[in-house]
RNA sequence: GGGCGGUUAGCUCAGCUGGUUAGAGCACCUGCCUUACAAGCAGGGGGUCGUAGGUUCGAGUCCUACACUGCCCA
């Protein structure tokens, strides 16, 4: 048998065959179960099918893969369900583009050829972001894949909106919505985002009929007066209550129109009058309606003004605005003209300035549905990771405007809804009517717009799992357990999945006639996950916001082919503390990197000795089982089996809360700082004993050890570096593993009887020990190839210890050897001084005066302070009262060794020489 | 304007219900190619925990104010 492994770590020559095989093998399918008992699920946010792979989803996917990987290792039945979303306005931009280098545009080739056209880009282009997933080592089970305009997909949403509409929680209706001039079609309130600019503030004359005056109201968006159906002011305000009731001549257009009251006019702010344009602003479109005004809509789909705007028809918005300003100049209406901070709102999408428009739109009355979706978050149905975003969760479902689901587009689920050209009325049905169901006229057509792309992705914790059949899957994976998840899309994503599970799943409007009991636990079986963990976001090293503007994008396949992606995989979980945004440092990748390096350098050197102790007989591969625990026999054995116990129990505390980073510096540290530092090292020993019989059989039972301990940390560390995990385990096996995969295989348990601080303690007075020596070695400047004979002055406990295990302070410490004494060597050149004994390397070279009495008074400083602080606290009567016995304790013996510390050290420094 | 966070070593961040000497990685300094690993080993330096008060026997940790800073919503 032969473990050749190449002297460095070279993660490219493994990684894609690995993944592949995860892939081939199909290891991570999972067949619908029996019951839904102990089983884990979750589902991918779906990303864009146009989407590529950014450090965002690499840190989702990331800690995804580390959970569930844990959760099928520990034999739980786990199902991790891929996805991508049809992105409707993404999808369909990146088409026109396309289109556009043809000299084609999807007008004219007609709807029904455009979506033709889509499904084909998307066969060709769509879901290269699962290819890239694959890539990192996504455990997901590609066998049921789903896209979100997939026919069930599809029917299931026909299904939802029928339902909704039928229940009256759908309806239609002309109001004010974002309108996207480019993109051509409205969108909601959360995809437009607000942007602080510099602007101007106008103030225009209105010349009142009757009289001489003028009433001067302030904007900022000039042009829409065209549309302007009256003027507004507080009914408190002094200023104006005489003019309440007075008509006005709208400049330009010369429409005339009242001045009204009503108390959104703020006195406060510019002149305290304000014009009213209902067609154009919400606020006015809502003091429309309160005063009955007319709704005067000026400007077209595309932002340009139409003939409603009399002589300005046809020009831009901009356009006309400069328009408007100069012709007001003229007729001497424009008043000052001061700079203004606004918040203008843009596109989410293309960054368009978004124009509040009238227009007749499908809306979903949110309130029934929101006020579920805030009791089941209340209750503690859904727990949120970190918790405070339970509190940004309720504080935006409790106000929460009704959500505008239409759009002007044609890729995405077309609404199921048929204007009538007779009656006027809307048919709504789950299949194409053949007539009117008012009117029964023939003369029917379905509404041309589609819906929101987020409608259809807040029904897939049900949709994708069958329904609306009652289907075995949705029966046993529905709630799912978790979901994983960016903040960006707590409100976009994360509410409405909610609002939707809860409604859908809640026995919709029936559920507040079943009795309380009954009721509550329809309403927590209806959640469509227990828990959410919200993670921050990727930024760069800087901490800036990764864009492409600025050009600091750090592409995850990029800089896995640098460093690896276990590397990649470990920093970034390695920095995924709850609440704070990653700033992704690559010299932190690169010391992951060096982290692989050394995993495999241990396997080498394992293999190395399995490999000799086979050949001498020593050893078989064959007698190993990784899941009997063998007998420990000297100290590192047992302080080392602890240590891996109590790491797997810290590992198993750390991922229930998510703590990613916690977990991954846990096991660093033990496999690391423990295992390679202290207990390879000390194992040598054993692993090199020699020929003899008895040597062989200490060989035996040290590799065996060391085997254990090193699979089990390959177990431990498989969901976090899945690849060289993989790789390495095969090769412990020799090609012939117990499983397929080491994904397949359990995750250690921890077993708190192997946990023993007395062994622990025992442990690190030794290594203290060696340190020691260590250090006295360093100041003195011994070299390193000279061994030194060491004098210890120690209690018989310890001499004990000491004694056990004379070879490893020997090999470790570069000690000669060891030799006990009863008498203080504090005096002694080149001696340190602890709390358990005296030690000192027996070394002829002159020290540096000064420079040891520099440590020593410095050393003496600060064991003074902490005594004079231990004091304080002993001689405080209020402290000795109230603190609980082990601080003061704790605090009491630390005094005394303090004290006799400090006296040895005292004394030695009055020992040196006069400089 | 409303809400939520952050401020700890040169940098990036931990520090769990207040308790004995505030930690890690990177960077830095010194010495080592010790046959697993120089992507390594050993040793070392570096912090008045944003500021000011308060609660407490005891505060990085709890409270208040302020400063700076980030994000979300309007």
């Amino acid at each position: 048998m032969s473990h050749e492994l190449p002297k460095a770590y070279d993660p490219g020559a493994i990684e894609a065959r690995w993944a592949e095989y995860w892939v081939a093998e199909k290891l991570f399918h999972v067949s619908t179960p029996d019951s839904a008992k102990n089983i884990f699920d979750l589902l991918l946010p779906p990303p864009n099918v146009t989407g590529r792979l950014h450090m965002g989803h690499m840190l989702n996917q990331t800690e995804m893969d580390i959970i569930i990987r844990w959760h099928r290792m520990r034999g739980e039945n786990t199902l991790w369900l891929p996805g991508t979303d049809h992105a409707g306005i993404a999808t369909q931009m990146m088409v026109e583009r396309q289109l556009a280098t043809e000299n084609k545009r999807r007008q004219d080739m007609g709807r029904e050829k455009f979506i033709e056209r889509v499904w084909e880009w998307k066969r060709h282009y769509g879901g290269a972001i699962l290819d890239q997933m694959k890539r990192l080592g996504a455990s997901v089970d590609w066998g049921r894949e789903y896209f979100t305009m997939d026919e069930n997909l599809s029917v299931a949403v026909k299904e939802v909106f029928v339902r909704l509409y039928e229940q009256g929680l759908i309806y239609r209706g002309k109001y004010i919505v974002n309108w996207c001039p480019r993109c051509m079609t409205a969108i909601s309130d959360l995809e437009v985002v607000h942007e602080e600019t510099q602007g101007k503030l106008y103030e225009i004359r209105y010349p009142i009929i009757g009289s001489k005056d003028y009433i001067t109201v302030a904007t900022t968006r000039p042009e829409t007066m065209l549309g302007d159906t009256a003027i507004a002011v507080n009914p408190k305000d002094e200023r104006y209550k005489t003019l309440i009731g007075r008509v006005v001549r709208v400049p330009l257009v010369n429409r005339e129109v009242a001045i009204i009251a009503d108390d959104w006019a703020n006195p406060e702010f510019g002149t305290g009058a304000v014009k009213v344009t209902p067609a154009h602003d919400p606020n006015d479109f809502a003091i429309g309606q309160r005063h009955n005004l007319a709704q005067i809509n000026i400007m077209d789909e595309t932002a340009k003004l139409n003939e409603n705007a009399g002589p300005y028809a046809g020009l831009d918005r901009y356009a006309a605005r400069k328009k408007v300003l100069e012709d007001l100049e003229k007729e001497h209406l424009l008043g000052h003209v001061k700079e203004h901070m606004l918040s203008i709102g843009k596109c989410d999408r293309c960054k368009t300035v978004v124009e509040p428009r009238l227009s007749t739109q499908w809306f979903v009355k949110i309130a029934p549905l929101a006020k579920r979706a805030i009791e089941v978050v209340e209750k503690g149905h859904i727990k949120f990771t970190p918790e405070n975003y339970k509190t940004i969760y309720l504080n935006w479902m409790n106000n929460i405007y009704d959500w505008c689901i239409s759009r002007q587009l044609w890729w995405g689920h077309r609404i199921p809804a048929w204007h009538c050209a007779d009656c006027k009325q809307d048919t709504v049905a789950r299949e194409a009517p053949a007539k009117c169901a008012h009117c029964a006229s023939a003369k029917i057509e379905q509404d041309t717009d589609v819906l929101d792309t987020w409608f259809s992705s807040a029904l897939l914790p049900f949709t994708t799992f069958g329904w609306p059949k009652q289907t075995k899957d949705l029966e046993v994976f529905y709630p799912t357990s978790l979901l994983i998840t960016g903040f960006d899309i707590l409100f976009f994503w994360v509410a409405r999945m909610i609002m939707m599970g809860c409604w859908f799943m809640g026995d919709e409007n029936k559920l507040d006639s079943l009795n309380d009991a009954q009721r509550e636990e329809k309403l927590k079986a209806s959640v469509p996950f227990r828990e959410v963990y919200i993670h921050a976001l990727v930024r760069d090293a800087d901490r800036q916001k990764m864009s492409k503007t600025k050009g600091n994008v750090i592409d995850p396949i990029e800089i896995i082919e640098r460093f690896g992606t276990d590397a990649v995989r470990f920093t970034l979980a390695s920095m995924a503390a709850p609440g704070t945004d990653i700033a992704f440092n690559e010299d932190r990748t690169e010391g992951y990197r060096a982290f692989a390096n050394k995993i495999w350098n241990a396997a080498r050197f394992i293999f190395m000795n399995m490999d000799k102790a086979q050949q001498s007989g020593a050893w078989t591969a064959a007698g190993f089982d990784p899941a009997e625990t063998p007998d420990a026999k000297t100290l590192e054995d047992k302080w080392i089996l602890s240590r891996f116990h109590a790491v797997t129990q810290a590992l198993d505390e750390s991922l229930k809360a998510y703590r990613f980073d916690e977990a991954a510096n846990a096991v660093y540290r033990f496999f690391w700082n423990e295992f390679c530092d202290w207990y390879i090292e000390i194992v040598k020993l054993r692993l090199n004993a020699g020929e003899s019989d008895s040597d062989k059989a200490t060989t035996k039972t040290a590799l065996t050890f060391t085997l254990h301990i090193f699979e089990g940390s390959l177990r431990l560390l498989s969901p976090f570096m899945p690849f060289i995990t993989e790789e390495i385990w095969h090769a412990v096996y020799d090609g012939k593993p117990p499983a397929k995969s080491i994904a397949l295989t359990r995750y250690p348990v921890a077993d708190s009887k192997l946990v023993n601080s007395a062994t622990e303690a025992e442990m690190a007075l030794l290594q203290s020990f060696i340190v020691d020596v260590r250090t006295i070695r360093a100041e003195m400047k011994v070299e390193n190839k000279l061994k030194t004979p060491v004098e210890t002055q120690a209690k018989d406990g310890i001499r004990k210890t000491l004694e056990q295990n004379l070879n490893s302070i020997q090999k470790l410490a570069n000690a000669e050897s060891l030799t006990f004494t009863e008498k203080s060597l504090a005096n002694a050149a080149g001696a340190k001084v602890s709390p358990h004994y005296e030690v000192r390397v027996v070394y002829e070279q002159k020290i540096d005066v000064a420079a040891e009495r520099e440590r020593l008074t410095k050393e003496l400083k600060k064991l003074e302070a902490e005594k004079d602080s231990a004091q304080r606290q002993l001689s405080n009567e209020q402290f000795m009262a109230k603190a609980p016995e082990k601080v003061k304790e704790g605090i009491k013996r630390r005094a005394e060794e303090l004290a006799g510390l400090i006296a040895k050290i005292q004394s030695a420094l009055a020992g040196l020489p006069k400089a």
